[in-house]
DNA sequence: AAAGACGACAACCGCCATCAG
DNA sequence: TCTGATGGCGGTTGTCGTCTT
């Protein structure tokens, strides 16, 4: 503790580098290969301490660097992954060639960490936001009476892509994270609601179409949920677009106690409104939901279906009990297409 | 045109683990 | 076993360019 930078200490040069800096670093390990960092600046000509080479030298000069924006592939990797390992950069970073973790850090505080706040997403949990009391009082009671503050609706039906699904088979110490979660909660016949999320949203697989969510919100979809919630007090719609979903609903009360049934849904969700409970068990193409389908199709016709808005359907979830795979694959399987 | 706000990115700081003497 | 040097990592701050008013 209390130990002076190295750099004050030995009164060498601090701040940004500059093209002469960088060369003289750039030939010097290029020639002679990194070795013993402390030694570099002087062996260089610099006069930095060697953790700024070193950290020059790994964020920017590096040769095998992939410089530029990051793909929708690599974005979607770093969620993956992060819900995984949480800021754990370098070991995200591992998954990544050509990034580093600074490169992911910097990202992930200045893009995704906003694209999921927008979506209603903890960026530390991966979880839901939960709404704050006062904005859920007047809601109406959504399934059986059920006190739930609100559902869950997603965009996405894709499953992590196959290059998620290579990386994963090859490494095995990712999966089993993701693995135990989903499993421990499969297995528990006690789980709560909020288990639920903790684990469901632990198991997500894919943050796919991200981007094409966070166009939408920045579409005035967000905007349009807060004053419609606001507005009319409304609860909010589990909004189905495919397959796989998940809502949920208490056959008496938010607190657990009761048997809870839950729908499979896909990990990727947002809040949505709906105008009465009426409009949420009956109706499930309400007029915003086709503003926004037509909204969506209109900026994604070629990744997103809306067609297939489903009303809502549960299950038990003590019915849907299943049972442990013996490898990976299949593990895998259940993960990313069955949840 | 100027000033402030904002975002992206580079770099630093401090802590911790490891290792050699 | 102890201690200091070193490298690695994550959090934070600084800088600069762009956008908005």
């Amino acid at each position: 503790m209390g130990r002076h930078s190295c750099c004050a200490k030995q009164k060498l040069r601090k701040g940004l580098w500059s093209p002469e800096e960088d060369e003289k670093l750039f030939n010097h390990i290029t020639r002679f290969g990194v070795g013993c960092w402390s030694s570099v600046p002087k062996l260089a000509g610099l006069q930095r301490c060697g953790k700024s080479c070193r950290l020059r030298w790994i964020n920017y000069l590096r040769p095998d660097l992939k410089r530029g924006m990051f793909s929708q592939q690599e974005e979607d990797l770093i969620l993956t992954l992060h819900q995984v390992l949480g800021n754990r950069w370098a070991q995200i970073a591992a998954q990544l060639p050509g990034r580093t973790d600074n490169e992911i850090k910097n990202f992930w505080n200045s893009s995704l960490k906003k694209k999921l706040l927008k979506l209603g997403i903890d960026p530390t949990t991966h979880k839901p936001l939960m709404i704050k009391q006062e904005e859920t009082t007047s809601m109406p009671l959504i399934s059986g009476g059920s006190t739930s503050p609100f559902l869950i609706t997603h965009h996405s039906n894709q499953i992590a892509s196959s290059d998620h699904h290579q990386m994963l088979m090859k490494k095995p110490e990712l999966m089993e994270p993701l693995m135990s979660s989903y499993f421990e909660l499969v297995d528990s016949t006690s789980a709560t609601v909020s288990d639920y999320h903790v684990h469901q949203n632990q198991s997500m697989s894919s943050y796919a179409n991200l981007s094409a969510i966070t166009e939408v919100s920045d579409n005035n979809s967000a905007s349009k949920i807060s004053s419609s919630n606001s507005s009319n007090g409304s609860g909010y719609h589990h909004n189905n677009n495919n397959t796989s979903n998940v809502g949920f609903s208490s056959s008496s009360s938010w607190e657990g106690e009761n048997k809870l049934e839950l729908e499979i849904m896909d990990p990727f969700f947002q809040f949505q409104p709906i105008k009465s409970e009426e409009e949420l068990m009956i109706n499930t193409s309400s007029s915003w939901q086709i503003q926004e389908q037509e909204q969506l199709l209109h900026t994604h016709t070629s990744s997103m279906d809306f067609n297939s808005y489903h009303p809502l359907t549960t299950t038990s979830l003590s019915q849907d009990l299943t049972p442990l795979p013996a490898t990976y694959d299949h593990m895998y399987s259940i993960l990313f297409h069955q949840i």
